[in-house]
DNA sequence: TGGAATTTTTAGACCGATCTAAATCTTTGT
DNA sequence: ACAAAGATTTAGATCGGTCTAAAAATTCCA
């Protein structure tokens, strides 16, 4: 108790050092006390309205009281302070957005694509790490809530339910659910197209004459390989093809991979093209490939999901499709904007679309490196597609 | 003009709606009108202030009135206000973290570890990118100024001078640098120890018996290179030998790394040791050996730093260090908040040990795979080091 | 039982901005 | 020259908490 009560004490009577120590630059000269709109005002001789005015460039002040206000402003070192301002006007001009790991490449480019639109229109925002664990999770909407965000932008944590947002939507904080979706919402979502992916790079080895095609990857009964697989199969449908062989397996690390192709080249049936789950299992099963001699790209084509910086380094260099985590971003962080501006507009679903990046695994032509989109008759758009839920 | 003014205004008639249109769950009752303390006290029959001691978990409060005014809360839902809060007490309990780049895994790990314990204090990070920008930086900077953080930590684009951090100072803001050194600034610092790190893979293979080791990678000139050739150089001269071949080269990419070692094989002088700059140059190194036909790891050793994903999964696996970039979050955090607490404390320097990553590049023992850190006569010690300025 | 000591509660100023409504100062028209 | 219209400026309430100082309630002890 003591040590609280001195620390509150501490905190009250706001300190005027905690200067760099010896920077080699001009001494400080302004003490630490907080430089403030009334200042201002006396400075310039006009009252804390009018510099409020000039603050938030309101066309009532005349040209020649804007002057003297901002040189006022300038003279004494004012900041702006946001909190007292929003306040009393409601808005902060700040984001939440909490993601369930930061870490991982993709959710670091997602977070970046957030950030950048998000400062390009003046906000700034908390960002947090639930760590996959949806107690912490809540506790950290909670959190933002009490910063008085304007909005929030989740990636949901694993174990995450429905009516995590329950507490923002009825406090009327606007959300935006990202990367992955939240079974039993149907609220403003914005996230990558895996299936379409998977039917774009089937597609392709197809048009390249596969015939038989085999799948590899993913744990049975989980969401994610379900789309998976779907989008695999549809291509294939399209064409009249049967599957090839299909094998699940663990995604975390290219031994699964390996262990799992060779598994299968073991058991004799030699697909002539394996789409994998993700790059991680596609350079593993190239390993087992190699291992028996077969060359990734010439005996059998290779593709995998992700574009991993890795898979433009490998030998064969991996042909595969990214689901533009920044992209994605981006599109969170404008989807709320306009959520934030009108929180009255209709849900909105924007699904990212793939794009397909030919390499040297599928056996094609070395000159062709790169497609922004699917060929011609391509089942998927080629900009974020924005589709009204009912 | 007149959009601006039709926003404002909408921001100020807080929204009922917002919902989300038509989740599963059970329909919400409360409209958005925040909940204040006014109402929890007018609601269990007290004053706001007797609320207001409740909040801070006051002892002066009676348990029994404890217990009414919490109920209260519970019924009529009500959340926290920090930005009002703070208005009044000066603390925000929030800090802005500065980044030169997220999405480097290395500054991911940092931020990852920054916010772990931010958020077990109970801070939330205002995090942004300044994209190696000196410019936004300086906007950043304001900005997070303006939202009234406690402490900053940055990590200094590429450009930075001496005196970003001067504003900050001046208003009595608490900084911890981070990662890169700031030249002229003698702050709150906390970052990786490079120049230990290279001297322990060197001590490393001299331990092993090596003694013609040559360097590969880096760029002449630049502050980094100079750092890491130092610590090299350290090893090799507490052993007496001379250095073999230094080869600078790019290090990006380990097509880099690949080009400079295969002209130091061409020019026919071949160490039996290299020191790479980073993993991505010793993973190209490799590489060029190989297709020389020379093992690493049993006809020339390599070795590289970082510890980088790749590194553990190449064949055969990568000797290194890694610098903890976790860790150094973790500690810039941890004195952010002692120097929140108390800002005349002297001012800290940090510095976290590198630590050694045994693999068989190097040949050693393939039963020997990770050591904590250096073997009996370290130079470096074991847990970071907390070095006074004078 | 009365008054001091202690515990608990509270009124009202305050933080630094925004917002409303009204006051003041300029122009303009007749 | 005077009123109406338009352009600027401003006083004072307000946002939702915290803080201080004092009031009210309770306990203690002679």
């Amino acid at each position: 108790m003591k040590t609280r009560n001195a620390r509150a004490r501490e905190g009250h009577a706001p300190d005027a050092s905690a200067l760099p120590p010896e920077s080699g630059g001009p001494q400080i000269e302004r003490p630490a006390a907080r430089v403030t709109l009334n200042d201002i005002a006396a400075h310039a001789g006009v009252s804390r309205a009018t510099v409020s005015l000039v603050l938030r460039k309101s066309p009532l002040v005349a040209d020649d009281t804007r002057t003297r206000v901002d040189a006022a402003m300038a003279e004494l070192g004012y900041v702006y302070n946001r909190r007292a301002a929003n306040l009393r006007s409601g808005a902060s001009r700040t984001v939440g957005l909490v993601l369930c790991e930061i870490t991982t490449p993709n959710y670091a480019q997602f977070t970046s694509g957030v950030d950048e639109v998000l400062d390009g229109a003046g906000y700034a925002a908390f960002i947090t790490n639930s760590n996959e664990d949806s107690t912490r999770q809540r506790r950290l909407l909670v959190r933002m809530q009490e910063h008085g965000v304007d909005g929030i932008v989740l990636i949901p944590a694993e174990d995450t339910k429905a009516d995590v947002l329950a507490d923002a939507y009825s406090a009327g904080v606007p959300c935006v659910v990202a990367q992955r979706r939240l079974e039993g919402l149907t609220a403003d979502y914005v996230g990558p197209d895996y299936g379409a992916g998977m039917e774009l790079v089937t597609e392709h080895l197809i048009a390249l004459g596969h015939r038989h095609i085999g799948f590899i990857g993913g744990v049975r009964r989980i969401a994610p390989l379900a789309e998976r697989l779907a989008g695999f199969r549809r291509a294939l449908r399209r064409h009249r093809l049967k599957s090839g062989p299909v094998v699940p397996c663990a995604v975390q690390d290219r031994a699964d991979g390996y262990a799992a192709a060779r598994d299968l080249l073991a058991a004799g049936e030699i697909p002539t093209a394996l789409v994998c789950y993700n790059d991680v299992v596609a350079l593993g099963v190239m390993l087992a490939l190699a291992e028996r001699g077969l060359t990734p790209g010439k005996d059998v084509a290779v593709v995998g999901c992700d574009d991993v910086a890795e898979a433009g380094l490998s030998r064969p260099a991996l042909t595969t499709f990214t689901t533009d985590p920044r992209v994605v971003g981006r599109e969170a962080a404008r989807l709320l904007l306009r959520r934030i501006e009108n929180p009255n507009r209709p849900p909105e679903q924007i699904i990212v679309p793939p794009r397909l990046i030919i390499r040297q695994s599928c056996g094609a032509a070395p000159g062709q490196r790169t497609r922004a989109a699917a060929p011609a008759a391509s089942p998927v758009p080629r900009r974020p597609a924005r589709a009204r839920t009912a």
